[in-house]
DNA sequence: TGAACACGCAACAAAACGGTTGCCCTTCTT
DNA sequence: AAGAAGGGCAACCGTTTTGTTGCGTGTTCA
């Protein structure tokens, strides 16, 4: 079944928007953002978290796939993987084109007075 | 403090992108990109999920802006507010252009072969 | 008018989420 | 070698989310 494969891209763009739909993970985006990677106890430093729920945010995000780490001596470096981001921002825009064209359809029907389909 | 500002555009953003994070959710919103307004009850009919599960579903869109609804007769039909997708869009495409922005910067450090900073 | 339809509300249960605590291990640093 | 720094793992807890069921209300239509 194509459906399959379908629902399996459904799943996925649902996890990358449920991962960014949290405060905290959004900030630790922003500051990832910047580009330069970042050790779990650095990104926890800035906020009023302890390190494990940073860690478990961090799990969401990589899970994800909005962000990936390596290991590098003692430290996790986690670095921003932005093909997730543009993956969601490319199904926003192709939602809202969609939008765009449905009310222009209508709005063209309305101007020409018709009624069939 | 325009902290508070702040955080509260962060809250929202996270409540947007929160509602977005379900593949029940994702698939009403796909229905309604048509352009066609759809009632509760036409919205079930498409899926495994009860009224009432679907009505919920409903509730967490509306809440976060990105749908709305009207009362017609005894029908509630809904409709996309595509200003919360749009607003979502925008910072998504934030979040890549800093990214890139980074990654260019560390480009040219790199060829330049500066070390500072 | 009465049945069928569309829906709201509330109570409830199961699961997921966000966070904490405690303990342990590895890796630096002195 | 010993302490400090960075972090993994698992158990636990309170809250939120997701979905169900039961029942009541307004609307449409034959």
């Amino acid at each position: 079944m194509s459906n399959t494969r379908h629902s399996q891209a459904l799943k996925r763009r649902a996890s990358i928007f449920a991962a960014l739909g949290d405060q905290t993970r959004l900030t630790v985006l922003a500051r990832l953002s910047a580009g330069e990677a970042q050790s779990i106890a650095r990104l926890t430093a800035g906020s009023r978290l302890s390190r494990q729920a940073m860690t478990k945010h961090l799990g969401v995000l990589t899970r994800a796939g909005i962000v990936h780490s390596m290991r590098i001596g003692r430290e996790n470096l986690f670095r921003l993987e932005p093909r997730a981001i543009i993956d969601a921002r490319s199904y926003l825009e192709q939602v809202s084109a969609e939008w765009d064209d449905a009310l222009n359809r209508l709005k063209l029907h309305v101007e020409s007075g018709g009624s069939r389909e």
